[in-house]
DNA sequence: TCTATGACTCCGG
DNA sequence: CCCGGAGCCATAG
């Protein structure tokens, strides 16, 4: 059972520290190719009902909380985010490269 | 097999 | 940074 891409997808993710975050961007180019960065929020759609992704650690490139329309509970992700120890002013993260976690 | 969709990103203006 | 357009990749039907 080869490593499918939403699994290599879940693992990075579930890697992410506690008040860091990281971009769709990252992930993607971590996987190979950051044209990708589409199918990491497809997995984590996908994934979603699995508690054990912290997806409001992943953002866009510009820190925006796109994934909060598909979130369970608009405020959730930003309360989560802030809850961590992360600025999150307008659904954007404030100073995204200080809170950016790379694998 | 092919088409459509998408929690994105890059490029030019 | 904002806007519009194009590209890219994987999954579902």
């Amino acid at each position: 059972m080869e490593k499918t891409f939403h699994q290599k997808v879940i693992e990075v993710v579930q890697q992410i520290p506690y008040g860091k975050v990281t971009t769709y961007g990252t992930i993607a180019e971590f996987l190979g190719s950051k044209r990708s960065a589409r199918m990491v929020g497809w997995v984590l759609n996908s994934q979603k009902n699995n508690i054990n992704i912290p997806a409001h650690r992943v953002v866009n490139r510009k820190g925006l909380l796109t994934g909060k329309t598909h979130f369970q509970g608009i405020n959730l992700m930003q309360n989560l985010l802030e809850s961590e120890g992360v600025k999150v002013v307008d659904n954007q993260i404030v100073d995204l490269e200080k809170y950016l976690w790379k694998p």
